[in-house]
Order: structure tokens, then C-alpha cells, then sequence
DNA sequence: GCGACAG
DNA sequence: ATCTTGTCGC
């Protein structure tokens, strides 16, 4: 698929900030219509001693959630991790990778934060955005906000807050297990992110498309076989 | 000023 | 994120 345009990610914290805060203006909190056929899951692992980040987008199909594409890439790390500003370390990676997939998802799910962040711009806002593809952010623990207890039955969900804001969802995917944290990416609202969510969750606490991602891109995505 | 802090 | 096998508990 083709990028529209990259960012200069040689920027200084403080000027990342500030791309965030303008393009936050930006991010749409509404759906996008359309059908959805096939879901990307994004994740990125990174290895500081070789100073290498791996990206990894797996297209599924909807609703089997067949894995019909995987584009694994790695990336020379140029930003430190910093709270707040993890797309500027992982994005430029997750980039390549999409320039490497011959299909076009509806929808991406992507390991992290979407608008429930201090300027409102996770890593899946900011994808989204520059993709201009409706996003989900899947993160498995809190970055900014705060709920209530939610009952443990899977499909139960609490809205999270920061200060008065709705930023996002605790959802309970999972009997026993600690909920995934769900927020608007790009081009979805909050109720088609937490039932999309839901709709890819099979045996496991993350929903396949974040689940298989992380597997791909810890090299550990078989070819073959059930997991 | 102090603590919290996606991956 | 990453270093990493077996073990404890529901």
C-alpha cells in the first residue's frame, strides 16, 4: 500500500509534542462506513542492544480470521522510548511494513494507545491518521486514565476516564484475566473500537490481529499449524 | 515538588 | 520492549 508522506522523526521531545498536539486536531472520532472484510493487527518489538525495532502488520479475514498477508520489516531505532511519545520510536517502522502488504485492510488494530494519551495522540491515532485508515488501539495497561472495577464476564466493558474525558474502554476479553485497554484510533468511535475488539477475541486475552502481530514480530509466527 | 508513565 | 523454566493457583 502506498504512504502518503513520512514525518522528519529526527525531532527533539518537545517539538514532538507539538506535532502531536496539531495533529491530534486531526484524528476523526467517528466511523468510517463501509464493510469490513479484512482486519490488520500491528505490533512492534525492539531490541535496544542492536538498536533495532521489528514491525509487523498481519492481515486476517473477516469473520474466520484467516491470516491472508504478514509483512515483517526492521528498522534502525533513532528516538528512545519515552512515555508519550512511543510513536515516534515504533511508527516509522510500522510504516515500512505497510508499504510491503498488497492489500488494503478496512480496519487496523494496533498494539497501544489510539486518543487515550496525555495530547490525545497514541500510536494508533497517529498511524491512522497518516494511513488515513479507520484504527483501533488494543494496549494491554494504562497509560493515562481511570475506571472503574468491571465485572469478570467477557464482553463487559467500563468507559475510562481522564479528568471529565471519555478517552477509552477497559474491556474484559477474558474470564480471569486483566482487561485490554480500548481507545479510538482514527475513523471509528468508541463503540465500533470495543465491538470490533470483542468480535476478534478467540481463546486468548488479545484479540488475534494484535495477538498474531506480536507473535510475528517476535519471529514467532509459524507458517503453519494452530496457535 | 512528587509520583506516574503505552511499548 | 527485553532477560526466561518451572511453578503456583483458579
Amino acid at each position: 500500500m502506498q504512504i502518503r508522506k513520512l514525518h522528519s522523526w529526527h525531532v527533539d521531545p518537545a517539538e514532538a509534542r507539538d506535532i502531536q498536539r496539531r495533529l491530534a486536531t486531526q484524528v476523526s472520532r467517528q466511523p468510517a462506513p463501509g464493510a469490513v472484510d479484512l482486519i490488520a493487527g500491528v505490533d512492534v518489538s525492539t531490541n535496544d542492544r542492536l538498536g533495532i525495532a521489528r514491525a509487523a502488520v498481519v492481515v486476517l479475514r473477516y469473520p474466520d480470521l484467516a491470516v491472508q498477508e504478514n509483512s515483517t520489516v526492521e528498522e534502525d531505532l533513532t528516538f528512545l522510548y519515552i512515555p508519550g511519545l512511543l510513536s515516534f520510536r515504533e511508527a516509522p517502522a510500522v510504516f515500512r511494513a505497510f508499504e510491503r502488504i498488497s492489500s488494503a485492510p478496512d480496519l487496523v488494530m494496533i498494539d497501544g494507545q489510539g486518543i487515550a494519551h496525555p495530547r490525545r495522540l497514541g500510536i494508533a491515532s497517529h498511524v491512522g491518521l497518516i494511513l488515513d485508515i479507520p484504527t483501533i488501539g488494543v494496549a494491554k495497561s494504562i497509560l493515562v486514565g481511570r475506571h472503574r472495577e468491571l465485572p469478570d464476564e467477557p464482553g463487559a466493558w467500563v468507559q475510562m476516564f481522564d479528568r471529565d474525558e471519555v478517552v477509552g474502554a477497559a474491556v474484559r476479553t477474558k474470564r480471569g484475566v486483566k482487561p485490554v485497554y480500548v481507545s479510538i484510533g482514527h475513523k471509528v468511535d468508541l463503540p465500533v473500537a470495543i465491538s470490533w475488539t470483542l468480535n476478534c477475541c478467540r481463546s486468548y486475552r488479545l484479540p488475534e490481529p494484535t495477538r498474531l502481530a506480536h507473535l510475528a514480530a517476535a519471529s514467532r509466527l509459524p507458517i503453519i499449524g494452530r496457535y
